[in-house]
DNA sequence: AACTATTTATAAGA
DNA sequence: TTCTTATAAATAGTT
């Protein structure tokens, strides 16, 4: 329409193109709703302009894009999210499957039930059972020692720092005047 | 266009609608191939008609429909595919969070590393795996026992099997040509 | 489908 | 971008 132009094909000049871009989207938007309301049509346009700017139209009748575009896929049989879906499950089987091992071993060690158990597994996870127990044994062992050490080096600290008052005590006050009280609290005033 | 005809509103009339139908659909996909053309711009049109038959044209610049539409969704901050994921996401989720008491449970149970043990907790453990080898234990037993009455039921079967067929041999034949080689065979076959 | 009278869209220019 | 206008294109009504 206007006056010329037949040929279908990209238009170079950019001052151009624009222009017709705005009269041409306008005409491609009042056409699509034009259709769509004439003849009770669900249709979706979406269109995206070379500097990357969107526009569109939904048939009112149509509640979604999602929607129309599930209509698509199930018309096509072109699974449009098939990857997106087939990644999740990826990574969700992965994770149940761990899932699984780690309940396997589980079971393994606390003895749900017996009845699935043959003798040798049995005695495979007696011995595992038997190689924890030394483990938590000797852990705990480690840490009672540990502990104990701890508690024996407090102690002579606190020896040391007994002795070290006493001997103040008795530089500064060769005679104290109660002496029985003195000796009566020092010990609880150095435990301090 | 056309003799007439500006009011935009449903035809009711089936038959003018489908012949409406035709010729604008055909107009509104020219339009939208032209456009896509002359202005180097991505489009996709999708087009359900009453009769639910799909109609879709979609820009040659353009690899395919879900990437416009993930396009789409970029532009207008407008998950259409929000529902499906946040579904797998919560699915996934769940199954994480049941890994992950499973993962605790089972460190309990093995002691991997000693560190984040306090004393009392390696008692408690202690105790559990106690609990569990006596289980072990005690099925062991009762498998093995199960076995060897079994076993023994099976000996005495054939040792009775064996008595009836010595039996019959004397019976069928007093006198064995060869009763040294008899005696010498008798056992295997009876086991067999 | 095809025709055609008309309406619409739009290219070019402002 | 927007308006104007000459002209091409689309299409409603009809056959």
């Amino acid at each position: 329409m206007g006056r010329g132009r037949s040929e279908i094909k990209r238009i170079e000049n950019p001052t151009q193109r624009q222009s017709t871009f705005y009269k041409r989207r306008d005409g491609l938007f009042k056409k699509a709703r034009e259709l769509s309301v004439l003849c009770d049509v669900d249709l979706l346009l979406l269109l995206f302009s070379t500097s990357g700017k969107l526009y569109h139209y939904l048939s009112p009748t149509v509640p979604s894009v999602k929607e129309l575009v599930e209509r698509y896929e199930a018309a096509t049989h072109t699974k449009v999210w098939t990857d997106i879906r087939q990644e999740r499950r990826a990574e969700l089987e992965k994770v149940e499957q761990m899932c699984e091992l780690m309940e396997k071993e589980l079971r393994f060690m606390t003895v749900g039930d017996g009845e699935r158990y043959t003798v040798p597994s049995l005695e495979m996870l007696e011995h595992n059972l038997e190689a924890a127990m030394r483990k938590v044994r000797s852990e705990k062992d480690r840490k009672i020692g540990g502990e104990i050490s701890y508690l024996e080096n407090i102690i002579r600290g606190r020896q040391e720092e007994r002795y070290g008052l006493c001997d103040k005590v008795i530089y500064l006050c060769p005679h104290p005047p109660f002496s029985r009280h003195w000796s009566a609290i020092s010990v609880p005033m150095c435990v301090l």
